[in-house]
DNA sequence: TAGGCCATGTAACCGGTTACATGATTAG
DNA sequence: CTAATCATGTAACCGGTTACATGGCCTA
């Protein structure tokens, strides 16, 4: 999914200037989508204008550079359905936290304690998250997405609470070393094959 | 997570080759954290030889071009814990079914109904791929990462099949009939702005 | 005999990020 | 006084994909 199909998107649900698509789109309820920067947003909304699929309507400020608002056309209405009706591409789960985990056997155990409670943290800040977002009634798909999230979230919280002393247990015991935490390099046992 | 590292990461288990690396990394094991083309690993590879990471062996064959098995070194070993080391970035996410459902009440029933169905197949193949990974019990890290993928997915399927039917209510009826739905802010698109 | 698999590699392109340029207003 | 927030935009860069070039072997 690209950046304009993410402007078209958040236009539908409203009219916003380039700075408030970014923010929706790196904090809001589209960060699911993709996390655009400025750099990105800005020449997609040039062109989405361009192409008649938005309009703007200026709004000067006193000192700041006028708010360019956004809208959506029945064009660009019209575009994004036609996005949405093709069938959905896979999604996309990347994860670095299963590659730590899949090298269990190269970690210490407090190295793979600290991964698995920097990943419940964010676990748990993304799951306040959607707490958040499910409190707002407007949009009823919205409440959908946000209830399949909370699902996927918790599912990932209860695994990691259940599963996380198996994991450790993978995991070398700290080679003789202080281990300071996120330290230094470390090293490395060596070589010897 | 680069393609450098995911090389890495694949020769640590074991020596392979550019072509069977890629095999890996988009339908293998592998896949769940890049999917790389053969024009991001071979340049790759070539600079971590140079690197002093990996060191290749070369397999004439009669015909083909020569095989050239690459293996990780100590110092390839020791940069890939190193990475593995640095707390884990936030697992991406994205999926273009959620932005779908978002919309769901841009489009019609049918089509909703078969963007579950798509994503669905996608889940059960999943499921099956993870099913058999889970089978091969030669690595440890390995195996507790598809206990937790088989959660994961396993979860997305079961919401799907309890929650389609209130998805699919919140689409349109198959255009020209009268909109059943609540109309609570329905977006038909009305042209006057 | 057509197409897929093996096996390597290059080059053009592209979508996006990062950093830069500018600057008033408000909160700590 | 500093830092963050608001607000727009450009330009250099970069990591990756797509398409190309080459070609023998095996299967349908």
């Amino acid at each position: 999914m690209n950046v304009r199909t993410l402007c078209l998107a958040i236009l539908q649900a409203g009219e916003a200037t380039g700075y408030e698509i970014r923010k929706l789109s790196s904090e809001g309820e589209y960060s699911y989508f993709v996390d655009a920067s400025f750099g990105a947003i800005y020449p997609a909304l040039a062109r989405l204008e361009a192409d008649g699929l938005v309009t703007v309507r200026e709004e000067a400020q006193s000192g700041r550079p006028s708010r360019k608002i956004y809208s959506i056309t029945p064009a660009g209405r019209a575009e994004l359905v036609a996005q949405l009706s093709a069938p959905p591409a896979e999604d996309v789960f990347r994860s670095e936290f299963l590659l730590i985990a899949m090298n269990a056997p190269l970690l210490t155990r407090a190295q793979l304690a600290e991964a698995v409670n920097t990943r419940l943290s964010q676990l748990e800040a993304e799951m306040a998250h959607i707490e958040a977002l499910a409190a707002r009634k407007d949009n009823p798909g919205l409440a959908w997405i946000t209830r399949y999230g909370r699902a996927c979230i918790g599912t990932q919280i209860a695994f990691l609470k259940e599963n996380r002393a198996s994991l450790e247990a993978l995991g070398r015991d700290a080679d003789g070393g202080t281990d300071g935490g996120a330290g230094a390099g470390s090293t490395l046992p060596a070589a010897a094959e």
